[in-house]
DNA sequence: GCGAGTACTTAGCAACTGGATA
DNA sequence: TATCCAGTTGCTAAGTACTCGC
């Protein structure tokens, strides 16, 4: 194939004055990695390795920072912790405030500065209790129920993200509680002694003992790494601790159990009280007052710490995640706002007053060095408005997707290759779904997107077959082999052209930065990401439109679920197929097939009674012969055994009702007199089907006998749909499509449409989180 | 122009819960 | 009424994208 339309690429150059011009480039085809004194960046490592990433500045994590804190807890050790110049608490003013108290970190008992939830911050500063006594006036001002911000053109414009901000800070974790004497992790097969803060970590992988992440070799050597470290900052064991395969967690991971089944057999009214408490103690942090009106926070809990759960061949999965205190924490609120009470005994790393985030605390973790927020819920005002936002631009992209994909088809010959690269990039962003791809570093796992993609993630076969093979997000594999327009598929093969190999960058002159630039042209708040948005929501009302306004409910629903699986699928929302798949799907198949063999044995009941119906209804009883024997033994045999279970778990539990009123148990024999019951129903069974008579029991009518059928075809099938759904589903995740990029305002065109009502397609979260397109939208609304 | 830092959305998994079923 | 299991929710990891300062 001749290719010379293809190679005629420049590259770009800047003059002196800043004009960008094309110029004829003699190695333009040479990647950018390659090009001697490159006018751009080099994106990829040495050669041959096979994962070019950006160096990222030298993560360092901490040596002996909070964990010291924990491990002694004194104030020595909070320095320790508070001493690095990153941390919020490094500030002169938080580390005057460090303690020498610090046995644990307690929860404040909660009790805000001043009454939190008041319409006017003022007002509410005599009131420093932990309850609410609003009257009904300021119960109403207060829950804001009825304030419609979607109603409120000027809510969410401008720089200021609030006005008024108050809240009660964040909810720690409790202290770590040494476990019982008599529970040792064993070292060589002898129990060992270890100071609390290094029996905390060992717990921690004794809690995951049976886990997955146990059983990787990186977790296990990332988490022995900072246990060893953890155990030598905390004065050691008197044991030299230097092998993992010699640590013997399993006396650990069975106490742990045991907790867990004492938790779980606690009584109703046990279980509730300790809700209760729970839910007292959460009560002043599950709210905040923006602009005066109440709202929910998110997560106001911070993590605990534990090991890291890395997705994918994480490299630093097993690592230990360490404990968050107050002062690495910065809380964000109103100047005006009190400053809610720091645990007894610390101090907030900063307060801010910053209106233009929406987040209320923030800490940085020691893993990625990434920062962790406390942010509102997803039912907020905050959130909402810039949900509605995102399906908003989504939407106006419909008006610029024509000129758009006119504009890349051309720009797929485009003499020069930045220009090709963006073209061929926004085709797959725009026809597959792929996300943009950012570079990644070597401390993360290595999954990519469509910048990021590399050379050994594709593979081309003419003459326009090109098959996608990459971890993306979440390490999720794309596999796609997919026929694609014939000048991507040709560019795709420039891209690819030697001298590159394995591990290069497929595109090697655009990043997702680039890319969006590119994208602002056309129109403002267009981003890659914006693509799925669209594509997700398109397709959805594409979908949405197929569908026939007919059937039942569940039948509606079920249409409904299918069009969303068409956009998880669109979008490559997958799940792995629980283990008890296979299991729970055979056991449906079985309790349709026995429904379907009482069915017929209902029919047979009925000719029974009136062998003259056969010929007044021939139809109604052809099925009489669809059933072979052999099945229909098949079946009997399931259901005998599926019996014994039962008569056996009801013996067992009825004994043990008599043994609770102090009567003498039902001896062996009794068992085997239900046993034989049971035979002799079984025998019966199996003589209908030699004989292909059943004998109505007691005063069955023909009419009543009927309605016993239909019930059973009505519970068919219903039961054969919740199963088509099942399968349908085992693979796929329908979950974050219906979350983040369906616009909620056609789901709400659906249920409206096609009468079924709003319950059955969002749960309850998902109807607070759409409060604003449940009440806004009628159902002639298109996406 | 670039990298680092920051702020936000998107994501799957696991724990929890409550309704269906025997 | 107890048990089971599917649906739901919470948690937190992992992305994207924008801003800022050099």
């Amino acid at each position: 194939m001749s290719i010379s339309e293809d190679t005629a690429l420049v590259d770009i150059q800047k003059t002196a004055n800043g004009v960008t011009v094309a110029v004829k480039d003699e190695v333009e085809e040479l990647p950018l990695a390659l090009i001697e004194n490159g006018k751009k960046r080099k994106k990829t490592t040495d050669q041959g390795n096979p994962k070019p990433k950006k160096k990222k500045k030298d993560i360092k994590v901490e040596d002996n920072g909070s964990l010291a804190a924990i491990d002694a807890g004194t104030a020595k050790d909070n320095e320790n912790t508070l001493g690095t110049t990153d941390s919020p608490a490094a500030t002169p003013k938080a580390a005057k405030k460090k303690t020498k108290k610090e046995p644990g970190l307690q929860t404040p008992t909660p009790k805000p500065a001043r009454k939190l939830l008041s319409q006017t911050p003022a007002a509410s500063q005599e009131t420093p209790s932990r309850g609410r006594s609003a009257t009904p006036k300021e119960e109403d001002e207060e829950e804001g129920d009825d304030y419609k911000w979607w109603e409120d053109e000027k809510f969410g414009q401008g720089p200021e993200r609030w006005q008024l901000l108050e809240h009660n800070g964040v909810i720690f974790p409790p202290p770590y509680e040494p476990l019982p004497s008599y529970v040792k992790m064993y070292y060589d097969g002898k129990p060992v002694n270890l100071p609390p803060a290094a029996e905390e970590v060992a717990g921690f992988f004794a809690a995951m003992l049976e886990t997955d992440h146990a059983k990787n070799p990186v977790f296990q050597k990332n988490f022995f790494t900072d246990f060893c470290e953890v155990l030598a900052q905390s004065g050691g064991c008197g044991r030299n601790i230097k092998s993992f395969e010699k640590c013997d967690f399993s006396k650990m991971y069975a106490h742990f159990e045991k907790l867990r089944e004492e938790k779980k057999n606690l009584s109703k009214a046990e279980k509730k009280a300790i809700k209760d408490e729970k839910d007292a103690q959460e009560e002043p942090y599950r709210t905040c007052l923006l602009n005066g009106r109440k709202e929910n926070v998110g997560n106001f809990r911070v993590e605990p710490p534990g090991l890291f759960r890395g997705r994918g061949a994480h490299p630093k999965t097993g690592k230990l995640k360490k404990r968050v205190y107050p002062e690495d924490i910065t809380l964000n609120l109103g100047a005006d706002a009190p400053i809610p009470p720091p645990p007894e005994g610390h101090s907030w790393g900063a307060v801010k007053h910053d209106k233009s985030v929406v987040w209320l605390a923030m800490w940085k973790e020691n893993i990625a060095d990434a920062l962790k927020y406390v942010k509102l819920a997803a039912n907020s005002s905050i959130k909402g408005v810039s949900d509605m936002k995102k399906f908003e631009t989504a939407r106006k992209l419909k008006d610029h997707i024509k000129d758009i994909r006119a504009d890349y088809h051309k720009m797929l010959k485009d003499p020069i290759m930045q220009n090709r690269q963006i073209a061929t990039a926004t085709y797959l962003i725009d026809i597959f779904a792929l996300r943009a791809g950012g570079e990644k570093g070597d401390d993360e796992a290595d999954t990519v997107g469509c910048c990021s993609l590399r050379y050994e993630h594709v593979t081309l076969s003419p003459p326009q077959t090109v098959v996608f093979d990459f971890l993306g997000k979440d390490s999720i594999r794309f596999y796609q082999e997919v026929e694609v327009d014939r000048q991507v598929f040709k560019n795709l093969r420039i891209f690819k052209k030697d001298p590159k190999k394995p591990g290069d960058d497929l595109f090697d002159r655009i990043n997702p930065s680039i890319l969006n630039k590119h994208l602002q042209n056309y129109m403002k708040g267009l981003s890659a990401k914006v693509f799925r948005t669209y594509n997700a929501s398109k397709t959805m009302q594409d979908q949405m439109d197929l569908i026939p306004n007919e059937g039942t409910v569940a039948e509606r629903v079920l249409k409904y679920n299918a069009a969303n699986r068409t956009v998880a699928i669109l979008c490559n929302h997958q799940r792995t197929v629980s283990k008890t798949h296979s299991v729970t799907v055979g056991k449906i198949q079985d309790r349709i097939k026995e429904m379907e063999w009482q069915k017929l044995r209902f029919k047979r009941m009925i000719l029974r009674l009136e062998p003259k119906e056969i010929k007044k209804d021939p139809k109604y009883f052809a099925e009489l012969s669809d059933m072979p024997k052999e099945e229909m033994l098949m079946i009997i045999h399931a259901h005998k055994e599926k019996q014994q279970q039962l008569v056996a778990r009801k013996f067992a539990n009825d004994n043990e009702k008599r043994k609770l009123e102090n009567l003498e148990p039902f001896d062996e024999d009794e068992l085997k007199t239900r046993l034989e019951t049971l035979d002799e129903t079984i025998s019966m069974y199996e003589k209908e089907v030699q004989t292909e008579i059943v004998e109505p029991t007691r005063a069955l009518t023909v009419e009543k006998l009927r309605g016993q059928v239909e019930k059973l075809e009505s519970r068919i099938s219903a039961t054969s749909l919740q199963l088509k759904d099942k399968e349908d589903n085992s693979e796929v995740s329908l979950g974050t499509s219906k979350l983040n990029y369906i616009d909620p305002r056609l789901t709400v065109v659906f249920s409206k449409k096609f009468n079924v009502p709003i319950e059955r397609l969002f749960t309850k979260t998902l109807r607070d989180k759409f409060n604003w397109a449940i009440e806004s939208t009628d159902e002639n609304w298109r996406f």
